[in-house]
DNA sequence: GTAGACCTTGACGCCGACGTCCGGGCAAGC
DNA sequence: GCTTGCCCGGACGTCGGCGTCAAGGTCTAC
């Protein structure tokens, strides 16, 4: 298949994809024409990164899991380098909800205090009222998969 | 002060002053030679700033309470748009928590499987071993404060 | 007068993971 | 032949929060 269909089943663009194989993930072979070629294995690398992208592992972490697949392995987490990995990850997501939960505690305590202050004592100044659509979340985790689209049948559009 | 001086008790570069002024908060008098001039109010701001980004707050979600603090309030938080923000930014975390929660979840599942499949069956290829010294949590948080060093007595140096 | 420490503005660099645009080639249907 | 749709590579843009360098002005001490 061709990147335009790979990308389309996989959920995201030919932009991306050039940009893997740019990287070193994701090689593909050429047709006569110099079009890029793909194969279902190169959709489940995909999937892989994917995947992992959503656990918010950088690019270059879900390599150990892309070459571990390419060596034939039914799984991208089948080898040590894989498994050392998703430790080293356990690891930093650890530390980083201890200090999210620190900092939660302290904004927490500081909301608290800022709103005792504010009732009683002067200072009334029309609050900026009714949701303000919340903006934001970032959390650099990307949300929850916008659903991978499978080629087949699409009622919509 | 000068902004050197003002950089050096507030722990910061001037290289950021200078950026903070060019995005509107911390405005700066200016001497006869064209240098900036700045009094303890500032300093003050710059502390304000400082602390919510530790909190995670970016730039922009400071302007409220510097703005607050600039119009003549004790607290930075003491304003309804301070409270606010405040507010969303709590919202904001605990969705993260949640999200980084889950996330930890799945990847610990993840890994236990990955670490049953690979204690029986055959795939022996020497484990990295050893520690290699972790190299990022990534919490987009800033670690824990480096310390303000305040202008007077430094023996280090 | 001259070295050194400080200040000024302006502009480019960085990072990650792509988005977007450009100019041009290729393939298929009408 | 012409349009439509896909493909190619190259290059610049994005976002936040500054770092870093360049070229030059200012003030102080010796």
């Amino acid at each position: 298949m061709r990147i335009g269909e790979l990308a389309r089943r996989a959920g995201t663009t030919t932009r991306t994809l050039r940009y893997y194989e740019s990287r070193g993930l994701l090689a593909a072979r050429r047709g006569e024409n110099g079009y890029r070629s793909y194969d279902e294995e190169d959709l489940r690398l995909l999937r892989q990164i994917k995947t992992l992208q959503d656990f918010g592992f950088e690019l270059e972490e879900t390599r150990p899991f892309v070459e571990c697949l390419r060596s034939g392995q039914p799984e991208g987490d089948a080898c040590p380098a894989s498994i050392e990995t998703y430790r080293r990850k356990l690891a930093e997501l650890d530390a980083c909800l201890a200090r999210l939960q620190d900092v939660r505690e302290r904004l927490r305590v500081q909301l608290a205090r800022a709103e005792r202050r504010s009732h009683g004592p002067a200072g009334a100044a029309g609050a900026p009222r009714g949701g303000a659509a919340a903006p934001e979340p970032r959390c650099e985790l990307a949300g929850p998969a916008p659903a991978v689209t499978e080629e087949g049948a699409r009622p919509w559009t």
